[in-house]
DNA sequence: AACTATTTATAAGA
DNA sequence: TTCTTATAAATAGTT
């Protein structure tokens, strides 16, 4: 249909082929339209030119998702199973081990334990038993680290106080200013420096807080 | 172009439409193929008829699905991502279960025990110290179930053993054949079957196998 | 992008 | 379905 009959093969004239492309394209088009209309059929056309220009009709009662599916469907391909599969297989395997940890852990907790037999049940009493052992371990190294801790805070704390107190004895005298002597002498000497502190606080609250810190807070609920 | 002009609408004789059809579906299948061609493009045409007929044709330089690959990638759609974020986040959820589940158990073994406080050790250890009292009390309840039914099968068999021994004391007083007469009152009164039958074996091991089985096969090694 | 001579597709009928 | 054929539609080459 033309001027004269063409052959069909390559045609190797860059823009020559660019225009029949553009007018086939055009053509093609306009008969997948009629077909869809007249026949009620469900068309995909898509097509790249040489260049890569994209174009595609589909028939406007379906998606181009839809189709795909459809046509997935009918052909039963599954053109992303390669994607897909590999997924899906980690998926399956770490569902499987998900289980069985599950199963350890209700076995550990004492369930699920009808079909294990008596060999398997020793083990699991010799296992739980050992790291009932790890478990108490742990639990006194933690109660003994904390112990440890906080005799060396009250340790340096003592030390600070006797410090602090001496000084300030030794102020108060040059400033001339004795008040409450007695209680003075009796921090001084060491016998019982935290409630030399708690006076001190009374009278001199931010200086102690900045050499002493928060006092008193740490928790010492050992078992 | 046909006898007559048509107007483009949904042809309602169902066979004049299958006709219409099948032959504009050549038609088009022409073009397409032309196209690719002439004009050196990639062509997807993929077809439904109203009766679900599938029909395709796509160029032969590419497959369907690298081609949908780049219609994809052409278009920056991915019409599976739908699909596989939802497969990917559940993924994830599984993991991040798996990690913990992990965690639980290493915990329950006495390991990675670090960074629990002196509470939840505490609770750790009591809830270890319960279940393996589960795990007990389910090794005892499994010895004593074995140990009742293995008292008896031996209950069964030596009555069995009782009888089959009466029998063969008569029969063998009818024929006349008595052999080895002490042993038989011995066995028949109940006190030893055991040993009558282990005599009774060495004469007619045979008739012996087919009432009592295999015998002595039971595995009783208890804890 | 138009034009148009010619080829091609196809509607209707067999 | 397939063939025939009159006619509509598409398009190759041209402007």
């Amino acid at each position: 249909m033309g001027r004269g009959k063409i052959e069909i093969k390559r045609i190797e004239n860059a823009t020559n082929r660019q225009v029949t492309y553009s007018k086939r394209r055009n053509g093609i088009f306009k008969k997948a339209q009629e077909l869809t209309v007249l026949c009620d059929a469900k068309v995909s056309l898509i097509m790249f030119s040489s260049t890569g220009k994209f174009h595609e009709f589909i028939s406007p009662n379906i998606s181009t998702k839809a189709f795909f599916d459809l046509y997935q469907k009918t052909t039963g391909t599954d053109l992303w199973i390669s994607h897909y599969e590999k997924m899906q297989e980690n998926y399956r395997r770490l569902k499987e081990i998900n289980k069985k940890l599950r199963r350890e852990i209700r076995q550990r907790m004492g369930g699920d334990l009808d079909d294990l037999n008596i060999k398997e049940l020793q083990a699991l009493e010799a296992k739980m038993d050992s790291s009932l052992v790890a478990i108490r371990d742990r639990k006194y190294h933690v109660i003994k680290t904390q112990t440890d801790t906080h005799k060396k805070k009250v340790r340096n704390l003592e030390e600070r106080h006797a410090n602090l107190v001496f000084d300030l004895t030794k102020l108060d005298q040059q400033n001339g200013i004795v008040e409450s002597e007695g209680y003075y002498n009796e921090a001084a000497n060491g016998a019982s420096n935290l409630h030399a502190l708690r006076l001190y606080q009374i009278h001199h609250p931010n200086l102690v807080l900045q050499h002493g810190g928060r006092f008193g807070s740490n928790d010492l609920r050992l078992a």
